[in-house]
Parts: structure tokens; sequence; C-alpha cells
DNA sequence: GTCTCATATGGTAGCGCTACCATTTGTCTG
DNA sequence: CAGACAAATGGTAGCGCTACCATATGAGAC
């Protein structure tokens, strides 16, 4: 004889029947709950073994129409394949685990169009917080974040003018230094290779520009770039269109990783020997940059901890301590391997 | 003079506010929304037109609260790192990202308690469906996902008892015939070289000792795996441990494409020839496979696929009709390659 | 012309939870 | 010992939406 259930529900139980269990008013259990602290020890005991009994567990549906506030972290990146963007989601789930809060990704395709109607989709739910990569919203996009009512943090680079906060580096800066690299190194012919070139890839190409002009060295038939995105196999292609425009090129630096393997593949097939013949410098410093044989020079970034830093920083500013420090610059690290090692 | 808002819901038009400016009833609003063929066209007209005037965007938590089922489809996966789960995500995404259902992650970090734990989360907000990654769920969580009320997609991999519906291929068969084709070109002293050892990395490791007791060359010390997650480092480590161990190695199966890699710099660094010396099969097929220097011979699988199969089935399991092949086996395809060309 | 019946629309009553505002009790002050 | 005040608990009224049922309207059957 199990009581009629309401049409709805489904028959899972509220937090009112845990109430009844417990002997104490709904409200009472729903502090016990998110302010344990205001809730007499006995009360609380009362309460868990109810709710150990029941095997209620709070609707979070019910939870955020009634608060006005989801417990959700939105997060925008580009590209749900890249491994620097899946380390850095990977670092914000690791640090939000233990939390009630959920997480929501959205996957924007590098495109600020498909960046508006997430946080469009994203902000009806009013999270809790919002974390997005990039520093090149659009107007609209950055309207929205501006009246999200949440905490916002950019993330994956720096720069002068913050919607809320940020977590990152410099890509100009990652750029130069792996030019100038070169350059010591003894490379003169440095080309510079690059995929997809988002605005992150653009900067990283300046920096390189910056360092090649201040060296007197610079030529514009050096740089061989594409909006196509990036892969080992593209790295290859790429390297022998630059190779083809510039037969004395002596170094490359690549965009990215993938693109710095796919470059020393052709040089074993087309047996250039590197670092004799042709230097490599790669950006983010995947694992397999130092196992590679030769080993390659590579830009190593700090993309997990940018996530957890991110989490860090949105959980203080929901807690009401906003960090004094806006912007945080994690800064980045030359790895210099074998590939430079002329 | 605007009008007083409520104290809570932060000032955003609500239903009521489209309803009462188009001069209808708040559920034919409702209706227009949800079943716009149910609404005559005028109304539809103007119901858009007070939308769009008024900036009103639905609020999904008010929906899945009144309708008890949320708009969202929980996914678990035991890595976000890992390529091959980040394509069957992106592949998950890109099916849904034009309906209306949010998509939410769960990393289980491949563990069974974890995703039970996880389970119980997305449980508790009524999904629309369940994408879960394997087939060895721990009782508990078979459980959980059974009496979760809505569709139930198991993925990577096919078996005998599904929980509801299933896509992925055998990864028993994917092992066997990596190290039949190993066989076939001549090698003979075939280790296995596994990292992580995950069920699945199980299976094709069974895979391949039945290949190699058919052929009557199985040994077991020509198996080398770990438990420690997997990298190219790792594979170039194991490689030597397996050499170590067994000197007249002359071919590996690589549970994945970065232990293969791995591998051959390794040969590379030990002036070991790929593919005379040592034959390499890896499996995936990721993009660097078919550039690298020799290119390595792997076993193609179908994840981004799976991920928009898993979506297809799902969603018609949701409109109410259930495909009538419970379980799809979308295979693999073995791509000879340089490195097992002897 | 009456009687069905499908179509189009609306009203009411929640969904499960929490914000807001009591109310009660106990403790401390002077 | 009265008065003030903090701590602990509860009642009420929604949050924004949709399920359910009712009603109105017009088309078609005979």
């Amino acid at each position: 004889m199990t009581k009629p259930r309401s049409r709805r529900g489904g028959g899972r139980p509220t937090i009112a029947d845990v109430a009844r269990k417990a002997g104490v008013g709904a409200i009472t259990v729903s502090r016990a709950l998110r302010e344990p602290g205001r809730v007499s020890e006995d009360l609380r005991r009362q309460i868990q073994a109810a709710i150990d009994e029941l095997g209620y567990v709070p609707d979070p549906n019910a939870r955020a129409l009634a608060s006005a506030r989801a417990e959700v972290f939105g997060v925008l990146v580009p590209s749900l394949t890249n491994n620097v963007f899946a380390e850095v989601v990977r670092g914000i789930y690791d640090s939000l685990s233990d939390s009630l809060f959920r997480i929501q990704i959205g996957n924007t395709h590098y495109s600020g169009l498909e960046e508006e109607r997430l946080l469009q989709v994203f902000g009806s739910q009013r999270p809790a917080a919002l974390i997005v990569a990039g520093i090149d919203q659009t107007l609209g996009a950055r309207r929205l974040l501006e009246n999200a009512g949440c905490p916002v943090v950019q993330v994956m680079e720096t720069g002068p003018d913050p919607i809320d906060m940020m977590v990152g580096f410099s890509h100009f800066d990652g750029g130069k230094t792996a030019a100038e690299h070169l350059l010591q190194a003894g490379y003169r012919k440095i080309g510079f290779i690059g995929a997809r070139m988002d605005p992150r890839s653009q900067r990283r190409l300046a920096g390189y520009r910056a360092a090649m002009e201040a060296a007197g060295v610079f030529d514009a038939r050096l740089i061989t770039t594409t909006p196509v995105p990036s892969s080992v196999s593209l790295g290859r292609e790429l390297f022998r269109d630059a190779l083809a425009k510039m037969p004395t090129l002596d170094g490359v630096f690549c965009n990215n990783d993938d693109i710095a393997l796919g470059v020393l593949f052709e040089c074993h097939r087309a047996s250039l020997d590197v670092p004799k013949q042709i230097g490599i410098v790669g950006f983010n410093d995947l694992d397999m940059m130092q196992v590679s044989f030769p080993s390659i020079t590579s830009v190593r970034t700090h993309r997990y901890e940018i996530g957890t830093r991110a989490v860090a920083m949105a959980l203080a500013a929901i807690a009401g301590n906003r960090p004094d420090r806006r912007i945080v610059d994690l800064g980045f690290e030359l790895m210099r391997r074998e590939s430079t090692q002329r």
C-alpha cells in the first residue's frame, strides 16, 4: 500500500518528505544542506538520518529556480579536441569535482558568433560563473558577459582590459622568446609556420616578427600560414610549402607542437638534419616533444594550472572576496632541447 | 517609470510578459515555443514578435522543474584529454548543437566508483538521455542507468548485454586483427605494449593473445603493461623494458597510438630499423600516424561517428521511435603503412 | 438543424525548492 | 529583573514554467 504519488514528480522523495520524517520544517532541511552551521547539531543529525533513509537527492532545477542562481560553471572553449583546451578543461573539472557545481562546456568552433549564441544560452541558466577562452570577444559577447551577473574569467591570455578577471600569459612574449632563442642559437633564415591562426597564433606571430625585425632579419616570405585547422599532417605540408618558397630556410618557429612534429617528420623524410640544417621550435610543450628524436624545443605553457586558477578566482569571487589581482600572468617556459642545439 | 520588478527574478522577461504583450495566454506562448504546429499561424507571429521585442529567453530551470525533464544530455567519459574520448564528445556536441539540448560531461577518471557518484548527480537532474563510455559499469552504476528513466547509450564498445543501446566496435577483434597483420607480415616475436590497461585495452590484449596462440607463438614474456596513464614518453620507456626482457623482439602491437609513437622514437634513438628490425602497429589511427617517418600501421576507429550515432539513437528514442537495432557495431579498419612493410 | 468531433485556446494548480519575514527561546546587559 | 539581542526554527509566498482539464469554435455527418 504505497501512498499515491502526485501525478508528476515521478515518486522521488522531496525536501518535504525529509522534513516530515525528521519532524522539522522544510526550510530547516534546506538550511541543514546549505548552511549547516545555522542548524543545531541535533537536528542536523536527525535530518541526515532521514535523508539517508529516504535516499533524498536535492533537485538542482528546483533549487536553481527558487534561488535564481544555478550551481553551474559555464565554460566556453574554441575546440574540444585541441589538447591545449582539453588540459584547461581538465583543470577546471578537477578543481570543481568536490564541489556541488556542475560544469557546462560550450564549443565555439573559433567563431565569435557561435560564442555569442552560446553565451545567450548559458546566460539563460543564470550560471554561478563563466569561464571563457581568449580575450577577443565580440562586442555583443562582451556585453553579455558584463551583464551576466556572475564572475567571469577570461583564460589562456592576458591583456590590458579584462571584462572581470583573467588568467593566462602573453602569447606575444612567447613567440618573441621562441624566435630570439633560434636567433641566439645561430639560425638566421627562420620561418614561421602557423595553422588555424586564431588571435593567439596571430600574437605569437607578432612576437616572432618583433624579434626578427629587432635582429634585422625579418622577411615576409618567411611566413607560411593557413586558416585550416592544425594537425601534424598539415605541419608537414606547410613546411614543404615554406621550403619551396624559401629553400635556404634554416629554422622554423611553429604555431604549435603538432605543426612542429609534422615539420620534424618531413625533415626525416627529406633527410634534412635537425638541428644542423633545420632548427625547430614548437609551442605548448606537449609530452611528446621531450621524447621525439631529436627532442623538440618548445614553449611550455601552464594549461592545467590556468584551469585551476580560473576556478579558484571564480570561487573566491562567488564567496564574496574577489582577489585583489584581477589579472594573473602564469607565464611560460622555454624548454631548450636537441632540435635547436646546433 | 519602470514597473517594479518582483524581488527575485532579476528583471528578465518571463513567459507571462510575452503573453501579456502578445495578448494571449501564457500556455499558448509555451505551446508556440514547443509545439508550433498546435498554434495558429497568426498567434505564432504575434508571439514571435513579442518575444523578439522583449528579448525573452525561456528559463531552462523552470522548464525542467515543471516538466520533470531537463533538456540535458549527460555524458560520462573516463578522460577529457585522451584524444579518443575528445573525438567522441566532439561528435556528440556537433550533433546536438542545433537542438535545445545542453550537454553535461562527467569525467570518471577510469573509476567505477566515480562513475556511480556522477550518475547519482546526473540523475538528480532527470536528463533527457545518458551516454556512457564502456560496458563495464559496476552493478550500482548499471542499476542507476536502468532506473534513469531516459534512453541510455553505451559507447566505444559493443558487448552482449546492453543496458539499453550500444554503439562501438569489438576491441578484441581489433587486437586480433592487429596481431594477425604482424604475423602475416612475417614478424614472429611480437610484443604487446600497453599503458593504463582499462577494460578496452584488456580486450585488445586478449585479441592479440588469441591471434598469437592460434599461430603457436604466444609467450607471456612478450607482454609489457602498466596501469600508469598512457603517454608518448611512457611508450618509449615500456618499449625499452620490453626489449630488455626480450632482446629478440621483432614487432610490437601497441595499446594505442601514443605508445606506438614512443616506440618509434625509441627505435630512431636506438638505431633500430622500422620496419626491418621492428614492426609497429598502433591503435586508433590518430592523424599523426600517417605522417610519421616511417608512417605507422594502426587500427582506425570511428570515434567521431560513435558520438554522432549515439546522439542519433538517443534522439530517436526520445522521439518515441526506438531504433530496432539496439547494438550498432561501427567496426574498425586496419591501416597498413610503412611500419609493418618488411 | 442537431449532434458529433477535432482544433485552438485558456485557467488552474502545481513542480521542489528557497527568500523573506515572523516567532520562539535563551543569553547577556546594566 | 526588565529589556535588548542573538540564535534557532518555521510559515508563506513565490521562482517561471508546463500538465491537466475545461471551454469555445467551426467543420462535417446524417
